[in-house]
DNA sequence: CCCGCTCTTTACGGGCTCTTTACACGGCTC
DNA sequence: GAGCCGTGTAAAGAGCCCGTAAAGAGCGGG
C-alpha cells in the first residue's frame, strides 16, 4: 500500500521536478512523461496505481487523452490544471476523472487527495478469474470449467452466472438479477429466474437438489458462494 | 441509478434551501438534517447513497462526526466547508472523506463531484460490516455470521436484525420496529415481535434464555448491543 | 424447408415462512 | 396472596414462494 506507483503526465519541467521530489519522498514509485504519447505508452507498459494528468499538454487535449485512458484503465486519474473554469471541471469529472485539482496546488492537499484516491482504488479490484471449489469462471474468456472440464452454457445462463460470480457471497434480489440480465421491464418475471437457476444448478452442482453454490434466499433472491 | 438518495447535514437554512431545490431538480431523493444528532439518526434509519456534510455544525465538530459515520457507513461522504485551510482538508480526506468542497461552491461542479462519487460507489464493492462480539452482520451482502459460521435467516428475521444492528445501543420501541419491518398498520401486533425476537435469539444467542445481544426493555421495546 | 437449440410460458406439487393461537411465567399492584 | 399485564415459548394452519418438468415459440443454420 505504501509503495504505490504513480505516473505523472505534465509538460512543465518545474512541476515535474517538484512532483518528482515530493512524491518520491513520500515513498511512491514515480514515472514521468511530458507528452500525451509518452504517457499512454508508459501507462500501457507499466500500469500505475494512479495517474496525475495535466489537462494542458502540448501535443493533445487532455480531455481526449482522459477518454482514451478510461477505455481500458480503471484506476484513479487525477486531473491537474491551470484551468479553473467550471465547464472544464464538469467535463473532466463526467469523463471519469477521479478528482480535479487546480494549479497552483497545495502540496499537502494534493498528497491527501492522492492517498484518498489510492485507498479507494484498493477496494474496487475486480478479478477476471473466479474460483469457487471445483468451479472456475473466467470472465475475460467467457468460459466456465467444472472439475477441470469445460461446461457449455447458453448466453443467458452465462450472463446470469457471471453476475453471480462478480457478486460472490452477496444476496442478489430477484429485481436486481432480472434487471441486469433481461433489462428493465422484466423485473417481475421471477419465473425466468426459477427456470435458469435450475438450469445452472443442473450443469454446475454436484447434486442439483442440494446446491452448494447457488443458494436460494427465500423471499429475497439468490446468493452465489 | 438516477434516483440516488442524498443526505444533507448542514445548519444554514439558506444552504439547505439551495441544495434542496438544486439536488431535487436533478432527480435525487434528498433528506435534510440541521444537526449532527439528527444527521446520524437519519443516516442510520435510511442509509443514503451519499452524505453531504458541513464541517461547521453547531452541536458537534464535523471531523468527529465524519469519524463516527465512517465506523459503519461506507458510501461517499462529501465535505462542504467554509474552511479553506489545508490542515482541515488533509484531516478530512485522511479520515475517509470522499471529497472536500469549499463554500461558496459552484453548483455545476458540486453536481459533477456528486455524480462522480456516486458512480465510484457503484463500482467499489465495499461491505458495511457490523461486528458485535462473535456476531458479524454484513449489510451489503445481507449475510450474518456467528462465530465464523454463516447463519441462515429468513427475510423478516434479517430485516429485523438489520434494523437492530443499524441502531446498536439504542432502545427501539415496539411501534417503531413494527412500522419499519412490517409497515404502517401493524404497529399494534406486538406478538409478531415476540415470535421473531425469539427466533433471532435461538439462532444468534449462545443461551437464548439469557440473551446478550437482543435485550428486552420491558414496557418499551428492545435494544441491540 | 426442416431441424435443433434456446428462450419463453404454463402448470402443479411440496416445503418453507409467516401468521395466529394458546398457554406458561414473572413481576407489579391492589 | 390474587389478579393483571407484559413477555417468553411452542405449535399448528394457511398461504405463498420455489422447484421442476414439459410444451410452445422464435431463431438461425444446414
Amino acid at each position: 500500500m505504501s509503495k504505490a506507483s504513480l505516473l505523472v503526465i505534465d509538460d512543465e519541467p518545474a512541476i515535474q521536478r517538484l512532483l518528482g521530489i515530493t512524491l518520491g519522498s513520500e515513498g511512491f514509485h514515480v514515472q514521468q512523461a511530458s507528452t500525451a504519447k509518452e504517457g499512454v505508452l508508459m501507462a500501457a507498459n507499466h500500469p500505475p496505481d494512479l495517474i496525475l494528468l495535466d489537462i494542458g499538454l502540448p501535443d493533445r487535449s487532455g480531455h481526449d487523452l482522459l477518454k482514451e485512458l478510461r477505455g481500458w484503465y480503471n484506476k484513479a486519474i487525477l486531473i491537474l490544471s491551470v484551468q479553473d473554469s467550471e465547464a472544464d471541471i464538469v467535463r473532466a469529472l463526467d469523463n471519469g476523472a477521479t478528482d480535479y485539482i487546480t494549479k497552483p496546488f497545495r502540496t499537502g492537499e494534493l498528497l491527501a487527495r492522492i492517498r484518498s484516491a489510492i485507498r479507494r482504488n484498493a477496494v474496487g479490484t475486480e478479478r477476471s478469474l473466479i474460483v469457487s471449489g471445483e468451479l472456475e469462471i473466467d470472465l475475460a474468456a467467457r468460459a466456465v470449467k467444472r472439475a477441470g472440464a469445460f461446461v457449455k452454457l447458453t448466453a443467458t445462463e452465462y450472463d446470469l452466472l457471471a453476475l453471480f460470480a462478480r457478486n460472490e457471497g452477496r444476496v442478489l434480489t430477484h429485481h436486481f438479477l432480472l434487471k441486469e440480465v433481461w433489462g428493465v421491464g422484466y423485473q417481475e418475471q421471477t419465473q425466468y429466474l426459477r427456470v435458469f437457476v435450475r438450469a445452472l444448478r443442473k450443469k454446475l452442482e454436484e447434486d442439483p437438489e442440494r446446491p452448494l453454490h447457488i443458494m436460494t434466499e427465500s423471499g429475497v433472491g439468490y446468493r452465489f458462494v
